[in-house]
RNA sequence: GGAGAGGUACCCAAGUUGGCCAAAGGGGGCAGACUGUAAAUCUGCUGGCAUACGCCUUCACUGGUUCAAAUCCAGUCCUCUCCA
């Protein structure tokens, strides 16, 4: 510790974010922390319910690796016992319950990602079952007695979803509760969260006083839009670039992104320097530099994160053969049948179309290759060929290699 | 507990005088053209099986009426509103 002047770590630290709770208060913690060379504890609460992680969740994550870096100390809660009842945050309808057994592997397979980004030796990860579960039913009561109804349906999701006639389970209001008591248990310094956390990362501020605790920061970050442009950065949308993606994947999910999001992405997704992002931006709009090649050193970086430098390199490479050259790629998946088959059987089989139908409707539309020329009959056969392999593309960017014998 | 409204495909949402409904429209997604695998725009597709005639599964669930049901009837489950 101490590296660093408060001043100095303030100015890092506030960097790409949405709002600190309070401003005041984080310097006030910032500077006690230098002087008695004393880590802030920087909670954050994972919700294990979807248990891949995409580059719109490691916002928050490369947040706290620079408070890691700056020697604090990152108490990871995972939510196994709030998992059982869903954070209705953002929500339109309830979220099911998980067990306690997909929880625990939900959270397993998190653990594996997270440290992607942060610093394992100095995180502590603790499971929140451990104090949540111990409360008896006048502990909650007792809890519950901290809110009211209406304090509740300020929240603009409950609101909505009340005034749409939308179901809200009694359960559902605990859960501020508890990610607030979390806070409490844990001593939290600051917590942190997207901005849609916000109402949760406050009641921790509630409960904590009335605990007797200094009320902790909150620190709230944006949310990072999909790769469609539209909407936010989610799994069940598809529109998510997923940290344990390959190369490719993740290289080529960047450069499909709109040209607009490259700002956002280049500030929220990558750890580039703030200057140095300023700089690549102004002699964008100049027109000094061409947005395709500007994207291209974001896809770069993205995988760099990810991967490395080297798999950066590789990626790039195929993405050129494959997009700007038309070529195929180095490498693609392989497979092996027994022939003659049907096309339209391999390319299920091949995981290229997910039903026949499909595969035939690809093939009328002109979006189906076989060794670089459009396939044009749906009842087009994949002969036996000892000497070589068949590559079956499928849009623009799916490929497989098919040996048929 | 009483009265009423509702549950349709990935999402939203038509359709409820029974057949022309695999089910309008929109969104999303996919494919094609144009590009920089961008955006915008245009075109096509969007339950499964089948070369095709067609067949099968699907409109909360279960049963029933009928030659025929998303549409009618009964029961069940769930949601919402008002009353208590």
């Amino acid at each position: 510790m101490g590296f660093l002047s408060a001043t100095e770590q303030y100015k890092i630290l506030t960097e790409n974010i949405s709002e600190i709770i309070t401003d005041e208060e984080f310097r006030g913690k910032l500077e006690r922390s230098v002087k008695e060379n004393k880590p802030l504890r920087c909670k954050l609460g994972i919700d294990p319910s979807a248990p891949d992680l995409h580059i719109g969740h490691a916002v928050v994550l490369h947040k706290l690796r620079q408070f890691q870096d700056l020697g604090h100390h990152v108490v990871l809660i995972i939510g196994d016992f709030t998992g059982m009842i869903g954070d209705p945050t953002g929500r339109s309808e309830m979220r099911k319950q998980l067990t306690e057994k997909e929880v625990m592997e939900n959270a397993r397979t998190y653990q594996e990602q997270i440290f992607l980004i942060l610093d394992k030796d100095r995180t502590e990860m603790v499971f929140n079952s451990e104090w949540l579960a111990k409360l008896n039913f006048a502990d909650v009561i007792k809890l519950a007695s901290q809110l009211t109804v209406a304090r509740m349906m300020e929240r603009e999701d409950f609101d909505k979803r009340y005034k749409e006639n939308i179901a809200i389970g009694i359960h559902e209001f605990f859960y501020p509760l508890m990610q607030g008591y979390d806070s409490v248990a844990v001593r939290a310094d600051i917590e942190f969260g997207a901005t849609e956390q916000r109402f949760n990362l406050l009641m921790g501020r509630q409960l904590q006083r009335d605990y007797g605790q200094e009320p902790q920061v909150a620190f709230t970050m944006p949310i990072l839009v999909g790769t469609n442009g539209v909407e936010k950065m989610s799994k069940s949308l598809g529109n998510y670039i997923g940290l344990t993606e390959s190369p490719d994947q993740i290289y080529g999910k960047a450069m499909s992104i709109p040209d607009q999001l490259m700002e956002e992405y280049f500030r929220l997704a990558t750890t580039l320097p703030s200057g140095e992002i300023d700089s690549l931006l102004e002699s964008l709009k100049k027109g000094e530099m061409h947005p395709r090649d500007a994207k291209m050193y974001l896809a770069r970086e993205l995988v760099t994160l990810y991967h490395d430098d080297k798999a950066a390199r590789a990626a790039e490479d195929n993405f050129k053969q494959v997009f700007q050259k038309g070529q195929m790629p180095s490498e693609m998946e392989s497979f092996l049948f027994k022939g003659p088959l049907p096309l339209v059987a391999v390319m299920v089989d091949a995981g290229l179309s997910s039903s026949k139908s499909e595969a035939r409707r690809l093939i009328k539309q002109g979006g189906v290759k076989v060794d670089g020329d459009i396939v044009d009959s749906i009842d087009y056969e994949l002969k036996q060929q000892d000497d070589k392999d068949y590559i079956i593309q499928v849009g623009k960017r799916k490929f497989a290699r098919v040996k048929v014998n």
